[in-house]
RNA sequence: GGUCGGUUAACCGAGUGGCUAGGUAGCGGUCUGCAAAACCGUUUACGGCGGUUCGAAUCCGCCACCGACCUCCA
């Protein structure tokens, strides 16, 4: 198998060209959404870039296998281990079970990506379901001396695992700066070193969510649950892990420590980190309390929202810009992405429609070609919609008979755009299926043939007339140099 | 305070040494009974100061501003 896609990788921080481990197979784990409340437009970030990358892969024939988890235990809220648990705070304050809370969350994020029309994952691990492993993988660590135990927890030994091998080097830091920095803050005592983290909490008498183990009756820690998953499915080494960026320090450093010191070598090949949406220049989160949940967006119902905007407004607007950059929100910018993806949709509406000639004025190849270089080049998306935009203009061209195109160019151009917008991007045209097409069609025609015999006439006032009553129906009438075209605002 | 990243035209957003990114919004034109759409043309760019080079948005240095991480976060 073969491919030319460089992907950045944050270890070396230089784009690498990917090779799998295992020629046709591909491994790839991203680090999912704890599940306490509703997604917000940050969420959607990474679950577009990695479906995005997903797609590609398998668009390349690889064979491949997405984890992406479910955090739904162990997050405590700071990282003094002696935090609550969100789960836990959630389903204290909506009344509900804690798996109730889960479920309910976790069914309203996998909605939210159905309707952003990402692919769902080979397998979705809940952490809650592999309590074992992460058991299992304590137990290691204690027996080869990088955890210990004390009244009960169990605590990673980040001095120790340092001695041998390198804490920080994906975030490029340094323990000894680490210990210096890390700000005080309470119930640290029992740790040896406040950089240490928890592996094994042991549950004080309130708190519901506990499973027995050898040190206490107690939870997993946080950054356990993406070792022990991603071990347990993609196995020793795998391929590619993904997660924003905010992730990198201290989750990822963690899960390299915990999977490096339990199984003697590194994880991951590529780590690959999406940005951060902003909002007024700071970054979007559930803790700034600056978010807008999809739901929200999907409706226009929040107060900074002009408008609701479509799930492929959103989606268009996130591959707008390269993952690896921030992207402000503000309402200006969906606008036009919201725009810039009707100009796309409508284009292809028309290539399906379009009449072939005897020569071509345009070389499909070539675009086709740099539609690959784009992806190959870090899954560089605005280029390629920039590509794909040359297309629309060609095909817009065409119908006003400055281009031309031939029966086997049209049929590699829908092509194209099929294989690049529909399956790649993952784009779709949300405008089908909105009521009785075939009923609307027919209705259509009999009133743009009325209002053709209106102008035939020259009784403007009618044919004007027909075309303002359409309008505010929501249906827009465009002549054109051959007949009349219609379509739903 | 430490580490890292960013600053591109009205707005968004690519681009790593010479070649029109693209989208949205303006403006002018073609088409049209008018309009819309489309097409053609077009206006404001590379934070500041220095350096390297025949040539820099792109490399180097300094400065300014913004942000991320250093607590949970996608």
């Amino acid at each position: 198998m073969q491919n030319n896609l460089f992907i950045y990788n944050s270890l070396s921080k230089k784009k690498e060209l990917f090779k799998p481990l295992h020629s046709s197979f591909v491994g790839l784990y991203v680090c999912g959404p704890t599940v306490y409340s509703d997604a917000h437009l940050g969420h959607a970030r990474p679950s577009i870039t990695f479906d995005l990358l997903f797609r590609y892969l398998t668009h390349l024939e690889y064979k491949v296998r997405y984890v992406r988890n479910i955090t739904d235990v162990g997050h405590l809220e700071n990282d003094a281990d002696e935090g609550e648990d969100k789960i836990e705070k959630k389903a204290r304050f909506e009344h509900l079970e804690p798996m109730e809370v889960v479920q309910k969350y976790m069914n309203s994020f996998n909605k939210n990506m159905e309707q952003l029309n990402t692919l769902h994952p080979s397998i979705e691990p809940r952490a809650s379901g592999h309590v074992i492993e992460q058991q299992e993988l304590i137990k290691i660590l204690i027996e080869k001396g990088y955890a210990y135990e004390i009244n009960g927890s169990v605590y990673f030994d980040l001095l120790k695992y340092n001695k041998e091998y390198h804490y920080g080097k994906l975030s490029g830091r340094v323990l000894e700066e680490l210990q210096s920095n890390t700000r005080a803050l309470d119930g640290q005592d029992e740790k040896r070193n406040s950089f240490d983290f928890a592996l094994w909490k042991k549950a004080t008498p309130e708190h519901i969510m506990r499973w027995p183990s050898p040190w206490s009756d107690g939870f997993p820690g946080w950054h356990l649950e993406c070792s022990a998953m991603s071990t347990k499915y993609l196995g020793d080494e795998f391929d590619i892990h993904g997660g924003g960026m905010d992730l990198q320090f201290p989750h990822h450093e963690c899960e390299i420590a915990q999977s490096t010191a339990a199984l003697g070598k590194e994880p991951v090949k590529y780590w690959m980190h999406n940005n951060m949406i902003t909002i007024n220049g700071q970054k979007m989160a559930r803790s700034l309390d600056n978010f807008i949940t999809l739901d929200q967006l999907f409706s226009g119902n929040h107060p900074v929202l002009q408008q609701a905007y479509s799930p492929m407004t959103i989606r268009f607007f996130i591959l707008r810009a390269h993952y690896r950059s921030t992207i402000d929100f503000s309402n200006e910018a969906l606008q036009a992405a919201e725009k810039g993806l009707q100009k796309l949709m409508k284009a292809i509406e028309t290539l399906n429609k379009l009449k072939p000639s005897a020569s071509s004025t345009i070389d499909v190849t070539t675009l086709e070609k740099k539609c690959y270089e784009a992806l190959d080049d870090d899954l560089n998306s605005p280029i390629l919609l920039s590509h794909l935009f040359e297309g629309v203009k060609f095909i817009n061209s065409v119908v006003d008979g400055s281009e031309k195109i031939d029966d086997p160019g049209l049929e590699a151009l829908k092509d194209l755009f099929n294989t690049f917008v529909f399956e790649i991007l993952g784009l779709k045209d949300e405008t089908t299926g909105k009521g009785d097409e075939k009923l609307t069609g027919e209705l259509m025609k009999i009133i743009v043939d009325l209002r053709q015999d209106s102008k035939n006439n020259k009784d403007w006032a009618t044919s004007d007339k027909i075309r303002t009553n359409l309008k505010n129906a929501g249906i827009e009438l465009k002549d054109l140099k051959d007949g009349v075209d219609w379509e739903r605002e």
